[in-house]
DNA sequence: TCTGGGGTCCTAGGACCC
DNA sequence: TCTGGGGTCCTAGGACCC
């Protein structure tokens, strides 16, 4: 904990939502849902507008729907949009400070006391993050923010979620367990369900109730690491520094199916479709691993993992992928699985072409392509589109997928810098009708 | 038509080594 | 011929976060 309000939380306001409704006009002031369209999928991100009907992140999109009114959006996910406007907020915020360090794509910490001679008073960092939100709302195309700034990472993120959406709340420094010990105990980061619920058994409801628990009781109750943590959070010590460039510590991909999988041969080709996205994710990065992970799900939610340890790291997709090969085999797919990951860890800086490729690794511009590791099947004209899709039309210009099914696709014309636009329903194999970019937001100079 | 996908960190047991 | 005690690596699982 330090002296002074110095560290400053951002969370982006409904982030996914809110990056479709600024690009999506016919949708602002409505009810949105982000995440999977498909049977079985679960929501990312809902607007306030599907919140008050209910509509809740890690909802499935199946209770989502339920819950919402028609003419609900349901959109897939845009990450190339969500990934330029997360950078231009980031951006923002490396303007405050060299320290800045990245949560997710819609959060981060910045360290104010190590940026330019910044006012580090209550009414300096207030002033400082309404400019901050100011900023970003304008470079964003209206997408908001919320902010908490105090003494610690601690308090930072805990102010940042008190006045959500559009928030901003300073904790003056000595305020702290007068803001925290009122505060349910599930407010603090790392009290999840489980550890909720035995702190509930032993009548530790508020973040107050925690602080009057001893050491020793606490790490009976969560194990010594997490118990320490509890113990020292109650108290509002916390002496986290803000790290920008972690480094990453594993690469992996995972697929929850349609319906349950049971056949090898079907399972060995999503396996090799997998590893070829770590393996080419891992080159991407310069980095390589050495133990490789298959995950998996079974018909009835049980989750296994099986690992093995190579004597080398590899970037190789055909390495992993024989790997998590047999791992499966020995795992068995008994009863059909509806969920298979392919990961590697391990992970150390390593070049191309070292000593320990051998010429078997070596790529082969004679060999015919492996049609296996990096084919993408030939897709069905039904899959091609989904919905909030980007999409563009030679005569119509611009637009995004509203729906499809029976051979038709349902596209409404218009971007972020237009008035709601028509909606036109066209045949999915309309050649006419290709897929498009993500539009841009800001106003052309 | 219950329950995504990408991660991090911690714990615990066994192997192995000194 | 009542068997210590660390340390590291590997594997598996669980809790948690966004």
């Amino acid at each position: 904990m330090r002296r002074e309000a110095s560290i400053l939380h951002l969370d982006l306001d409904a982030f996914f939502a809110a990056v479709e409704q600024r690009d999506k006009p016919s949708l602002r002031g409505r009810p949105v849902v982000v995440g999977g369209v498909g049977g079985r999928g679960v929501v990312a991100t809902a607007s306030y507008e599907a919140r008050a009907y209910g509509a809740r992140s890690a909802m499935s999109t199946a209770e989502a729907r339920r819950r919402c009114p028609a003419g609900t959006a349901f959109l897939g996910g845009r990450f190339a949009a969500y990934r330029r406007t997360s950078d231009v907020v980031m951006d923002l915020l490396r303007e405050l400070s060299p320290l800045v360090e990245p949560i997710s794509i819609d959060e981060a910490y910045v360290d104010l006391a190590a940026g330019p001679g910044h006012d580090l008073s209550i009414s300096g960092v207030t002033e400082l993050a309404e400019g901050l939100k100011g900023r970003i709302a304008s470079a964003t195309g209206g997408v908001t923010g919320s902010v908490g700034v105090g003494s610690s990472k601690l308090m930072a993120k805990i102010a940042s979620d008190l006045q959500k959406p559009d928030g901003l709340v300073v904790v003056p420094p000595g305020g702290e367990l007068d803001l925290l010990h009122p505060l349910p105990v599930t407010r603090l980061g790392g009290v999840g369900p489980a550890t909720a619920e035995r702190l509930h058994q032993v009548g530790v409801r508020t973040v107050g109730d925690l602080a009057a628990k001893s050491l020793p009781d606490l790490v009976a109750l969560a194990g010594r690491a997490h118990g320490a943590g509890l113990h020292a959070l109650a108290r509002a010590e916390d002496d986290r520094a803000v790290v920008p460039d972690r480094e990453v510590k594993s690469v992996s991909h995972e697929e929850t199916f349609e319906r349950d999988l049971t056949d090898l041969v079907v399972l060995n080709r999503e396996i090799d479709s997998m590893a070829a996205r770590v393996g080419a994710r891992l080159r991407t990065s310069a980095i390589s691993g050495r133990t490789v992970t298959l995950k998996l799900r079974r018909y009835d939610f049980t989750t296994i993992t099986r690992s093995q340890t190579l004597p080398q790291p590899t970037d190789d997709p055909r390495l992993i992928a024989a790997t998590a090969r047999r791992l499966l085999t020995e795992a068995g797919t008994g009863g059909g699985l509806r969920l298979l990951g392919v990961g590697v860890s391990g992970l150390s800086l390593y070049a191309q072409g070292d000593l320990f490729t051998t010429d078997d690794d070596e790529p082969d511009e004679t060999a015919a392509p492996e049609p296996e590791a990096t084919a993408e099947p030939p897709q069905p004209v039904e899959k091609r589109w989904w919905p909030g899709q980007d999409v563009r039309h030679e005569e119509h210009g611009p637009g995004w997928v509203w729906g499809r099914g029976l051979g038709r696709v349902t596209v409404r014309f218009e971007g972020p810098l237009t008035p709601p636009g028509p909606v036109r329903t066209l045949a999915a194999d309309d050649p006419a009708l290709q897929p498009g970019d993500p539009p841009d937001w800001r106003t052309p100079s």
